[in-house]
DNA sequence: CCGCAAAGGTGTACGCTGTACGCCTTTGCG
DNA sequence: CGCAAAGGCGTACAGCGTACACCTTTGCGG
């Protein structure tokens, strides 16, 4: 029997569950953040969660997709190159801020929207910036975990966006207005390679040679860090 | 009573456990790596293990430093390219055949002195190859993750190579004997920075920069995979 | 060859995890 | 006002890593 002017507990809601965990993850790490724990930092029984997320894995993955939901968006100014560059620092800055978050991305078998929807900005801004479809699908992988916080190879085990229901063509339909540069850049991969989107052996060898390449002139040249 | 001609079962060691819970690790995944599921294969108890493990961190850097330990060697032939080149696919081709090493190896907070020797062997290709050991260290930052299956800047706990005990000047020469290239990079670097040995705000945006160069040139050349 | 310390294997038990299931309470809407 | 839906509670279970005490086997010095 709560007092007329005593602050009756608030009820639960997925928001309040996903920001507790976070400040849970900042303060204690990924380990601290039991369902129990968690329960008790919301002065709640623990089987009380369950009724605001699927499970521990749901839980995990709303964490993330809320960091990935808060990033800044960067000025719409510049060229390609320093609009990506500072959407890279921007993932950076998540990641510093929540160290936790690398590894809980890494527990992650699917790709969210949030994801998707950040992949598709990024895709979009070299786009924009006159690259191919092709050439944005190869240097996307380059870019992979060290820039994004998250590496395109964690995710083979496809999309998630909602409803897993029927219609192909449907769900291609609404991936094409909702990501229309990682659809394009999908349609077009399984054009070249139909046996599947990927050749990850080729993106491997790919990165690869980019950078000792670069490494190649920057010895020639003679390169020092400290000027 | 075991009669005289059934085969007595043969005592553990560190080897035989090592080598199951890879077997095991290869066959379910990391998560099936249960000190109870691995006793079970060994057909003891869950607690004997402990006998030749310290405990399950001791046992996965176990696991991971026997793969690392049994990389290929490269053909001692080529450019420093062909050579870091060739280091790179075999680390590769662990992973390929290990799909639980990544999660392995990120789960580790302290570098093995078989993690070191592998990267004390790729800095030796470049130094080799004339790299100067200020641009030896960038370059094994940028390579990070994507070519060793494992990122440097995942070990910021230091090292772990044996005894803990006093005597800086005694450990010290024993890295040099025995990792004389990451010796020489962690002292030049320290030179250069002393607050700290790595400046990772500085090797972030060296490597993003290297890509992002890179992208600009492929773009301008009209590159495109297929041919 | 004996004996004894060291090393190896066993059994029990504790605290922690995620979560299935059933019950009760509160909420909001027709 | 009444009732279905949603939210919160309590109990319970299987599985985890591992501390601790105990017994058994091994290998070596006398």
């Amino acid at each position: 029997m709560p007092e007329p002017g005593s602050p009756q507990r608030r009820r639960l809601d997925r928001d309040r569950v996903l920001a507790e965990a976070l400040a849970l993850a900042d303060a204690d790490g990924l380990d601290a953040v039991s369902m129990r724990a968690l329960a008790a930092r919301l002065e709640v029984v623990p089987m009380a969660l369950y009724k605001h997320v699927a499970d521990k894995e749901d839980l995990i993955g709303g964490m993330v997709d809320a960091v990935i939901a808060g990033y800044a968006r960067p000025a719409a100014t510049g060229t390609w190159r320093e609009r990506v560059r500072e959407r890279a620092l921007i993932a950076r800055a998540a990641h510093l801020a929540h160290p936790w978050l690398r590894e809980a991305i890494q527990s992650r078998r699917r790709r969210s929207a949030a994801v998707l929807g950040h992949m598709d900005a990024v895709a979009g801004e070299f786009i924009a910036g006159g690259f191919s479809v092709d050439l944005t699908h190869h240097v996307m992988h380059a870019l992979g975990n060290r820039v994004w916080g998250f590496s395109p190879e964690a995710f083979d085990g496809g999309d998630d966006v909602g409803q897993p229901d029927g219609d192909p063509a449907a769900l291609l339909r609404m991936m094409s207005e909702r990501f229309p540069h990682v659809t394009a850049i999908a349609l077009d991969a399984s054009a070249r390679n139909p046996s599947g989107s990927c050749d990850e052996q080729f993106e491997f060898e790919f990165t690869l040679d980019l950078l000792l390449d670069a490494f190649e002139r920057l010895r020639a040249a003679g390169w020092e860090s400290s000027g």
